[in-house]
DNA sequence: AGCCTAATGCTGTCTAGACAAGTATCTCCT
DNA sequence: AGGAGATACTTGTCTAGACAGCATTAGGCT
């Protein structure tokens, strides 16, 4: 259990483990963070992060002058950094399922292409592109669409895409996204996409468009077309600032 | 400009505007940690609370022994924790508008209903209702139908709706919502709501579906449907963890 | 009894310092 | 010149202690 990954880790781990173990009823109180420092052996510093993680995670609320509280039960609140399709879909319990579409390498010369502008290339920079019907069981879920700047990913296609997630790719190159940002619109579907995803021309689908970056730098472009009818997006969002850290919003996909 | 709102607050003010003003290129290292430190006589401690404020506003990243780094520019970095509906229009310099539909209060006797379950009632509890047309200059966006319970917001209907936001009345009660969960999802419009948003049956649509919470208490339960051809939701997501606490994901509407 | 005030304890913020782990650079040796 | 190792610097983590602001509680006064 207790990795060398940060003692506060192993804290929140505690403390998360006694809330649910113990299935302390909602809104009881905590020990006092100079209790949980003593019962633990490190600075209240240290605890404070700990409880930080763990009101981020919507386990627990705190209110100035009085205490920490276990926090009502909310919707799956232990997901947390899940993003991608592959992930999700195991969690869930389903088959994660692809069907290629079209890879290849392009060279984008249109220099308006938004592949470009997001990716921060220049006109006749090369990108790797995937497109994918991605399938949850049998079913057609998504309409999976990345572009990758070749420069990053060389020998990308020396990879096996049946086996290895493109994230997982991404990361032994040296670039696993961080952090992206996402925007969500809806559409209805065209024939073309409506015949992939086993749905009538006209039906309501989700349109996200998603950069992702590392350390800084954009390295995936995507677009994905989800089925409107089996598919919902989570998103946790807050709105003051509290404990450490500005600003604390989970999120991910939902069936 | 120094409030006693918090020392970190104002060193990541300066520093955002030494970014924005200085208009540093990105990827350029900022000074050292200690070297902050000592430019705004505080603790190295304070000085990070600083930059991972800016980082969870994506101004910023971090390489491990390296340094920090101005990022490149990202869409609407600064917006942060917006979420009321008048709040955002009026940054975006739009009047936000409001045509009531139907406002009172219900007594729900359905124990079934989702509107006892998230706001964590009995059958038989009171609550608020209030169902609006939401107006961006001339136009309908969304209409928005929100319920509050009524044990907490007694007084609620003497407040003017008019002139202040759901949201402002709520703090004034001493509920101003913390944080929420929101799910969406794409419908098509029925000939009802159609003709509230001027647009045809069919037309696609976002559903928002959200519960809000002011000290682990849910205080708001909420379903907003935004006229898909003039709205797209903004999602920040984070993956790894950094910094301060453990992750950020900022969040909100765009037009 | 009821009200006001002071004491207590808690969270929130900040300081000053230490060590660990990783990166980049410089120096020395071959 | 080129490579390898030592070194200095940076971020990341942790400690111990201090003070402020706030809420609750207990005590004392009317």
């Amino acid at each position: 259990m207790s990795k060398n990954a940060g003692v506060y880790l192993d804290i929140a781990d505690a403390i998360r483990r006694d809330i649910v173990s113990q299935e302390l009823a909602p809104h009881t109180r905590l020990p006092s963070e100079p209790e949980l420092a003593v019962k633990y052996r490190a600075a209240r510093a240290t605890v404070r992060r700990a409880l930080a993680k763990l009101q981020d995670e919507g386990l627990i609320y705190s209110r100035q002058a009085v205490g920490s509280f276990v926090a009502e039960p909310r919707v799956e609140q232990d997901l947390d950094h899940l993003t991608s399709f592959t992930e999700f879909m195991v969690y869930r319990g389903m088959k994660p399922g692809s069907r290629l579409i079209e890879t290849g390498t392009q060279e984008v010369t249109d220099p308006e292409s938004p592949i470009l502008h997001y990716l921060g290339l220049r006109a006749g920079a090369k990108v790797l592109h995937i497109r994918r019907l991605r399938l949850g069981g049998r079913e057609p879920l998504v309409i999976a669409s990345t572009w990758l700047p070749e420069a990053r990913f060389p020998d990308f296609w020396q990879h096996d895409l049946a086996s290895k997630s493109v994230y997982e790719i991404m990361g032994e190159s040296g670039h696993k996204p961080t952090d992206a940002i996402q925007t969500i619109e809806s559409v209805t579907l065209n024939e073309v996409d409506a015949k992939l995803l086993a749905l009538s021309t006209g039906a309501p689908a989700l349109r996200i468009c998603r950069v992702a970056y590392a350390s800084g730098l954009p390295v995936e472009y995507a677009i994905d077309l989800y089925r409107g009818d089996r598919t919902k997006f989570r998103v946790r969002l807050g709105v003051l600032e509290k404990r450490l850290s500005a600003q604390i919003h989970s999120e991910q996909i939902a069936i």
